[in-house]
Parts: C-alpha cells; sequence; structure tokens
DNA sequence: CCGGCTATGGTG
DNA sequence: ACCATAGCCGGT
C-alpha cells in the first residue's frame, strides 16, 4: 500500500469515473475548501471532500494531477453543508459533483483571486460600515393570543413544526417573531453569527416579504443583514447575496428552493412558507425537495449543535442527536437548528407527519382582527343559460360589490384568449408541429403560442387546411374573460361614478421587470375594481379591499388522473378564498363563488366548511389503501428520445437488467408510458414507475440500478435517447 | 476535397 | 459540465 497525501474533489464531472476525482497538492488543504482543479483541458472549481493518507485502490501518484489553486479567503463550506450535499446527491440519485457544483453560485466558477479578494473586502468594510445599534424591543403588532402561544410551542419545540394556520391568520408575523428569537440569541464567542432562511415558492413573493423583513430586522442588524436568493437575480447578486450568507454578514437569507442550499454557517431556523406549494420541487437536475431537504438539514444542524459545532467543522458524519436531548426543563433550551413549515393547506406528507408525531402540529384557526372566512357559494352550471362562461348572478354580485367600493377578484388558470383555435369547416385545430398540445390563441398580440416549448406564429387569416375564413376560438383564457368582464359590468359604476375598471394579471401581464409592481400598486390604490388572473393571483399577495373572489373553471382538476390533482385544487381555492376579507372593517360579508357542473362533489362539501383536516384525513384514508404516497414510495424513470418506440425501449431494457438487483423483489415496475403530453419540442418522452412501501429499500435499489442505467444508454434498441432521469418522490405521476 | 454540426466518450 | 474526437451532409 502506498501513502501519499490525496485530495478528493467534487467536480462537474459526472460519468464513468465516479463521484469524485483525486488530486495532489502541495498546499496543506481541508474538506470544505473551494479549488480551482484542472479538469481534461480545463481548469475547473471543485470542492475538498475529504484528505485521506490511503488514495482509491489503483490510482497511483503520478497519474494524478495537481490542485491548481485555492479561492483564498473564502472560509471553507462547513460540515453540515457537505452532509446536506451528499444526502441530496444519494437520495435523489445525481452525482456528488452536480449538486455540489449546483449549490455554488454560478458566478463563483469564473472568479479569479484577485476579484474575489477584491469582493471580500468590499464584504468586510460593508460589515463594519453598519454598526448595528442595539435590538429594540421594535415594535411590531400586538399578537393574537393564537400567535403568542405558537411562538411559546415553538420556542420549546424540538421536532420540525407544522404550522397550520388559516390565511390572514398571521402567519407571517410568527416567522418575523421566531426570527427575532433567533437572531437576538448571541453565538457563543468563535461561532458565526446566528442565522435565518426563510423560503417561499415563487420568486413574485419575494419582495412582498424582503420588504417586511428588512423594515424590522435592518434598523438593528444593519444595511446587509437581510439578503435574497433566487434564480431572478443577475449572476453578480447572487453572488453577492451568496458570499454575505457564508461569511455571516447576511443574518436572514430570503428565497426561493434553491436557498436551501445556501451556505448558512450559523443557521438555526429554516422556515417554509407555503410548504405543500410544488414548486419546491425541483423538475430538473437533481429533483430535489426544497421543503423535505429543510426538514433534513434542520436535523444535521441540530445534531452537528448538540456534538459540539467545533467537532464537525472538519470532522465527517454529524452524531445523532442522543434520546431527549434538544429541549431541557424551565424553557432553556441547547443550540439547535429548528424547521417551521407554514401552510393554510399542509401538504398531505407534512399533514401525516403531524398525525405520526414526528412533526409539531400547531394551530391557528382564526383571523387578525377576528375576520370570518369568505363564505363559499357554488354556482350550478346545469342552471345557467346555455354558453354562459359568467354566470349572470355572479356577474351581479360583483356588479354590487364594485358599487359599494369593493373589489373583485376572478381566477382562471389559463393565460391567452383560447386555448385553442379551431375551424368549424374542416375540423383544422391550431397543434404545435413540435409537440402534442394545442397552441394557445393569444388576441392581444395576435399569435398563436405553444405553451411548451415556446413556437410562435400570427394567427393564420384563414384556416391553414381548406382556406376556409371562420376559424373560431374554443374555449376561454384570461384574456378573453378580461374581455368578457368588461363588456358585462359596463353600466357598473363605482361609488366615484367612474364606470368600473377590469385588469388581468398572469405570466404574460407581468413579462416585463417591475411590471407585477405596477399591477399590484394600481389595485392596491383601488385603480382596478376587477382583477382577472391565473394562480399567480391566489399566492400570498395581501389585498385589502377584495370581498370577492371566483372561480371560474375548476371543474377539470376534478376528474383529473393525477392523484394528487384534488389536494392541489383544494390548496388553490383555499388560498384564493384568502384573499377576501382581509381587511377586518369588510369583513364578515365576503364569498368565494365557483363555477362548477358538479356542486355536489364531496371536495367542494368539505371546502365549503373550510374544512382541511376532514379534507385530509378522507385523502389519507384513499392514500393508504391505494399504497400511496405518504404510504407508499415511488419514483419515476424518465427516458427522453427522438422516438417514442427509443424512449419505451430504454426504460424496458433498464426493467429487464433490474434483474436480481437488491430488493428487487419489493419493488413494482409498473409498464412503460408516454406522458400525458407526449412530445415537446419534438422530443418524445415516455416514463416508468417505480413503487415500493419501503424507502430503504426504493433507495437501495435505485442506487444499484443507476449504473445499469447508464449501461443501458448505448443499446442498440435505444438508439435516439436524448436523456433520461430518475425523479424520487415525484409530484405529478 | 474541406468544413460545420451532431453523437459519443473521457476527465484524476 | 465541458471539451475532444469521430461521424454525416454541403460548397467550390
Amino acid at each position: 500500500m502506498v501513502f501519499w497525501p490525496s485530495i478528493v474533489v467534487a467536480t462537474p464531472a459526472h460519468s464513468g469515473v465516479g463521484a469524485t476525482l483525486t488530486y495532489r497538492s502541495e498546499l496543506s488543504l481541508a474538506p470544505g475548501a473551494l479549488v480551482r482543479v484542472p479538469l481534461g483541458s480545463r481548469e475547473v472549481l471543485g470542492v475538498v471532500w475529504d484528505c485521506p493518507d490511503t488514495p482509491p485502490e489503483g490510482l497511483t501518484e503520478a497519474r494524478t494531477k495537481v490542485v491548481a489553486g485555492v479561492l483564498e479567503g473564502l472560509p471553507a463550506l462547513n460540515g453540515c453543508w457537505r452532509q446536506l450535499v451528499k444526502f441530496s446527491a444519494q437520495y435523489y440519485q445525481r452525482s456528488l459533483g452536480e449538486v455540489a457544483l449546483a449549490a455554488l453560485p454560478p458566478q463563483l466558477r469564473e472568479l479569479d483571486s484577485t476579484q474575489l479578494a477584491r469582493r471580500l473586502k468590499r464584504r468586510a468594510k460593508a460589515a463594519a460600515g453598519v454598526p448595528p445599534t442595539a435590538p429594540e424591543a421594535l415594535q411590531g403588532h400586538d399578537l393574537s393570543a393564537e400567535q403568542a402561544e405558537a411562538l411559546q410551542a415553538l420556542a420549546a419545540a424540538t421536532a420540525p413544526v407544522l404550522l397550520y394556520g388559516a390565511t390572514g391568520s398571521g402567519k407571517t408575523e410568527v416567522y418575523l417573531r421566531a426570527t427575532q428569537a433567533v437572531l437576538e440569541t448571541a453565538a457563543p464567542e468563535n461561532e458565526a453569527p446566528t442565522q435565518v432562511l426563510v423560503m417561499v415558492p415563487e420568486i413574485n413573493l419575494t419582495p412582498q416579504l424582503e420588504a417586511r423583513f428588512r423594515e424590522r430586522f435592518e434598523p438593528a442588524f444593519g444595511a446587509g443583514s437581510v439578503v435574497c436568493l433566487h434564480s431572478g437575480m443577475t449572476p453578480a447578486q447572487r453572488l453577492t447575496s451568496w458570499l454575505a450568507a457564508h461569511t455571516g454578514s447576511a443574518r436572514i437569507v430570503l428565497g426561493t428552493r434553491m436557498a436551501v442550499f445556501a451556505s448558512l454557517p450559523g443557521l438555526r431556523l429554516i422556515v417554509v412558507d407555503e410548504e405543500h406549494d410544488p414548486s419546491y420541487k425541483s423538475q430538473e437536475g437533481a429533483r430535489y425537495s426544497a421543503r423535505d431537504l429543510a426538514v433534513y438539514r434542520a436535523k444535521v444542524e441540530s445534531e452537528a449543535l448538540a456534538a459540539g459545532g467545533a467537532l464537525l467543522q472538519a470532522g465527517p458524519h454529524p452524531r445523532p442527536l442522543p434520546e431527549g436531548e434538544g429541549a431541557r426543563g424551565g424553557g432553556v433550551v441547547n443550540p439547535r437548528c429548528q424547521v417551521l413549515l407554514g401552510s393554510a393547506t399542509p401538504s398531505l406528507e407534512s399533514w401525516h407527519a403531524a398525525d405520526q408525531g414526528r412533526y409539531l402540529r400547531l394551530e391557528m384557526p382564526g383571523r387578525i382582527g377576528g375576520g370570518a372566512l369568505p363564505r363559499l357559494r357554488l354556482v350550478d352550471m346545469n342552471h345557467q343559460p346555455k354558453g354562459a362562461v359568467l354566470a349572470p348572478p355572479l356577474v351581479a354580485a360583483m356588479g354590487e360589490r364594485i358599487a359599494r367600493g369593493e373589489q373583485c377578484l376572478v381566477l382562471l388558470n389559463r393565460r391567452g384568449y383560447a386555448p385553442v383555435l379551431a375551424c368549424h369547416d374542416c375540423g383544422w385545430k391550431s397543434g404545435c408541429p413540435h409537440c402534442s398540445a394545442y397552441r394557445v390563441f393569444h388576441k392581444l398580440d395576435r399569435t398563436l403560442r405553444c405553451h411548451h416549448c415556446g413556437f410562435t406564429e400570427r394567427v393564420p387569416r384563414a384556416c391553414p387546411d381548406c382556406g376556409n375564413l371562420d376559424i373560431a376560438p374554443v374555449g376561454r383564457g384570461t384574456e378573453q374573460i378580461e374581455e368578457q368582464l368588461a363588456g358585462l359590468l359596463v353600466d357598473v359604476k363605482r361609488p366615484d361614478g367612474q364606470p368600473a375598471r377590469v385588469a388581468r394579471m398572469d405570466a404574460d401581464s407581468t413579462r416585463l421587470k417591475g411590471s407585477l409592481e405596477v399591477q399590484l400598486a394600481a389595485l392596491h390604490s383601488g385603480e382596478v375594481d376587477v382583477l382577472v388572473g391565473t394562480q399567480m393571483i391566489a399566492k400570498g399577495h395581501d389585498f385589502r379591499r377584495i370581498t370577492l373572489v371566483a372561480g371560474i373553471n375548476a371543474d377539470s382538476a376534478l376528474f383529473a388522473s393525477d392523484y394528487r390533482a384534488p389536494e392541489r385544487l383544494f390548496a388553490l381555492l383555499m388560498q384564493a378564498a384568502g384573499r377576501a376579507g382581509r381587511d377586518a372593517a369588510q369583513s364578515g360579508a365576503s364569498e368565494m363563488w365557483i363555477q362548477t357542473w358538479y356542486p355536489q362533489h364531496p371536495l367542494f362539501v368539505t371546502l365549503k366548511k373550510h374544512d382541511y383536516p376532514a379534507f385530509a384525513a378522507e385523502q389519507l384514508t384513499e392514500r393508504e389503501q391505494a399504497g400511496m404516497p405518504p404510504y407508499g414510495f415511488q419514483a419515476l424513470l424518465r427516458a427522453d428520445a427522438r422516438t417514442q418506440q427509443a424512449a419505451q425501449a430504454f426504460l424496458n431494457i433498464a426493467a429487464e437488467q433490474a434483474a436480481g438487483l437488491p430488493h428487487r423483489d419489493q419493488i413494482t415496475l409498473y409498464p412503460a408510458v408516454p406522458l400525458t403530453i407526449q412530445r415537446v419540442a419534438n422530443v418524445e418522452r415516455a416514463q416508468m414507475l417505480v413503487e415500493t412501501d419501503s424507502r430503504g429499500a426504493l433507495q437501495r435499489f435505485l442506487s444499484a440500478w443507476q449504473p445499469v442505467l447508464h449501461a443501458c444508454r448505448s443499446a442498440p434498441e435505444a438508439k435516439g435517447l436524448v436523456r433520461w432521469a430518475v425523479d424520487v418522490d415525484p409530484l405529478s405521476i
């Protein structure tokens, strides 16, 4: 056995050789150090993972290359961060290097040492330049009894906390107070200042939250103590925020799912707002759930703190938390990292975990100011005039609201004017030539747009197949509802005598930078009376004067084949309903209208009672009987290829080659099937469901399958395969 | 007969 | 990931 000091580095290379590559170095390096290493003909960023005396079997010193340099002045990524990355790579079946590099700001790859030194200097100066004033007792609002109780329970909690709070119950204030408590806890000498991570599902929701956190914490903790981290920022901004978090000058990081990987050496609290939201699940690269990783990360950080942070800094895995450790009598609690999951309609996974006692459920059923949740009114479309898009009673109700100076929200989850354009003579439809989907008719710019691949053309003047001039929109989108409502409300006057104004807010109307803010301002100032929009308007925004919310087309989700569709519909409608009646002065009279052909559907019956617990219990019973998550465990093997045949062939060969792998007998491999939208951008898509009742079996099976899948890539039957991927804990199957 | 683009392989 | 190399169609 030869002994020489080798440096194991996680690099972007991720096929063939393995998860890490081994180098030599004259420099003394420790795990977590950021280095530049030669890889092929280039030099890439890498993370030092291990520094063993005995290099991997069969690798000679002469065959290794030398570490090119260290990113000087940057503290090493700590053991908790590395453990999070390692776990994510294993759990979601990706290479260590891929996950590690994806977790770092892309700009870090291009920085040379002088640029980095300049940035770090600027950081230090900025941090020193803003002396934090003594934290005031930050006035905030008075807490409701429910909020105070939740905070008290949170302070003593040792398990992940599920904050089940109605829309308008003041969850954000709880986040702010919990953050404040953490930031005011002085970190021991030689330890990083305490930090908090707050995640939201969408970029759109960050500005509002950022404003509240800045207002609350910057006076005490200095400018720059609150930073954001999301994909909408420029690479330079992301690097700045990342460095601030990594060096500890940022105390609060607000961000989307990617923020779960931020380097936070003093992390003591992770908040996951709207924890049920599907946006927390990544859909490319490592398909991680930021919510699940938040729970895992808090556990790892807690264990490290319990074991003594210094031990972990360079050490291997954190030690497990001893039984009963964490909370001590009299409310004195050991240093730990908490995780707080908040939602008015928690995910069934979290709800189930709370049922089992793995999470602590805290409830805040009441709204701040005592306002009632809006009354649900179901409009039976069977009894409306034929062809009516908007039921006359709904339009009348909206008119009354507007006349009283109140606002309305109309929800339709489909942008554009109409989902299809069709020829009534020959049956032509506006299909996309590259996808198995229709192109959507956008009337405003006279285009047909494919919402899957982006292919856009001007609307043809006549039918492309038969020349008939009579081509017409079928179905409706937000543009059409906006247009129709403007017509239907034309005689309605606001209290100031002005005619009613209708506006639309969706991905199209907010595409330009700053236009979301402009639109929200128009609504807040009362310029707009009716806002038509996609689910974007249902999420998070604080609309004060809205007293009527209407769902135009909820039925499509009622009978969707996706078993999570009811859960998503319930959450969306509850969330939308929550936009109404937030202003206590106008509460009591607020309403949520839903147009449906199935008013007796059980989902609406529970929704009417705002009874999420009943809905969850019923859904969980169904899931248990069917062996579905959270009782069963799933993964998807996805394949993209030039032909459907090749995609399915890859999946079928992969299934055949799985014979004899560990736990194969506990795993069900379903037949390969095309995706609902089979072809996107001329790529055929297929998938295979992997199901089992044991998470451990699934993990071990998938790990053993991985090399087999790599090998199946070159099977002759699978010629034309573009790419494949494993999706662990998929959200839609 | 050379050059560009796409599939395939390798990186310590 | 990214780069290098090998394999398939077009121009002069």
